[in-house]
DNA sequence: ACCTGAACACCGTTCAAGT
DNA sequence: ACCTGAACACCGTTCAAGT
């Protein structure tokens, strides 16, 4: 009977610095500070986190895992721009934060860009394009079957909202991850207003 | 006769950090080492640069305006939309095209993605991202004045922009690159139309 | 295995003191 | 006005020592 939460301590340490973020977004979790609220030593909470950025990252993985909903298109009662929102949401989350992103972007970076064009490899990335690109589209169909798609080429649409996508993919990995975490969900919105008529909010 | 560049001290310090920009994009410009390597007193740089933020930002718009083309924004004889979507596509042309935006976006992964988070880098890169988000954001001051803006908050409005300007870019190193061009200018069409006013087109 | 707390090598900022 | 360097209150990480 293992507890999936991790052992007391951990446990604490992570409430401790959670509670603190809420209390002040721009709070400094530092050692000491986190320590001191968890009520550990500073060389217990290297024990279970090793480096402080383990620490700040599995803070914020945890809150961003929070909510996962299922395919957010389906749910016929929301307005469509919230439906589309929740989507691209959907789609941003797969990279992750911290870093679990900065590794998912490593990884690409290392087979896609660093080598000199692979055009051997090139196939795969294309096809997972293809793929994202499609199941973007398909929500766009469905939004105009409800008329609430402006006019205009649809995979352009789908293009652009996958370019936002990827934009704020990227600075997930980037440094100041966590002050941009709050620009995220206007810039989605942003980002619909743009593909939906103005009538359908 | 007053050299425009500031005093003799003031400049040294600004060419120390420069230097080391240069030599190392990642080194972590500290009170103690800048002024170590341009020969002055901890207290001396203070006296110019009372705070780190500051002597950072100064360094790093010094690097940014080597290079200053025309602004598409001052041209009064085109439409807001047309303006704004001028100056982020030079924006995306910073980046290259080509191997040129592979190699751009290798040297950011490699300094701020690929190492386990260097925190110490991470001011410079912060510092790159506010003077970003501060050009933009004058861009839209300037449409705002205009009343092309739609309400809302700017900082947001600039963010999203960056956003999509970062996502076109990073797809510009990516395979298919070609293919993508296409879409760049409509997907940029479609930010700018988030933003403005329907009336302003 | 878990936990402590001191110690180390750094930070950025302040400030009395000099010129 | 410019400049010095010590001092202060932090930081993240390491580690011998305990249980």
């Amino acid at each position: 009977m293992t507890e999936p939460t991790g052992s007391d301590t951990r446990s604490k340490i992570l409430i401790a610095a959670a509670t603190m973020l809420a209390e002040d977004p721009t709070a400094r979790l530092s050692v000491r500070a986190v320590a001191a609220k968890a009520g550990v030593s500073t060389g217990s909470l290297r024990h279970f986190f090793p480096t402080q950025q383990v620490l700040l990252d599995t803070v914020i993985e945890g809150l961003q895992t929070l909510d996962i909903p299922d395919d957010p298109m389906a749910d016929a009662t929301k307005a469509p721009a919230e439906r589309l929102q929740a989507c691209l949401q959907l789609l941003l989350s797969a990279v992750g934060t911290g870093a679990s992103a900065r590794q998912n972007w490593t990884a690409l970076h290392d087979a896609y860009v660093a080598s000199p064009t692979p055009e051997e490899s090139a196939q795969t990335f294309l096809a997972m394009e293809r793929l994202a690109v499609s199941r973007v589209d398909r929500w766009l169909a469905q939004l105009h079957e409800e008329d609430a798609l402006v006019d205009g080429d649809r995979e352009q649409q789908s293009h652009f909202l996958l370019s936002v996508v990827n934009g704020l993919s990227l600075e997930r990995a980037f440094p100041g991850a966590r002050a941009r975490l709050g620009f995220e969900s206007s810039s989605l919105r942003l980002a619909v207003t743009a593909v939906l008529r103005a009538d359908a909010s």
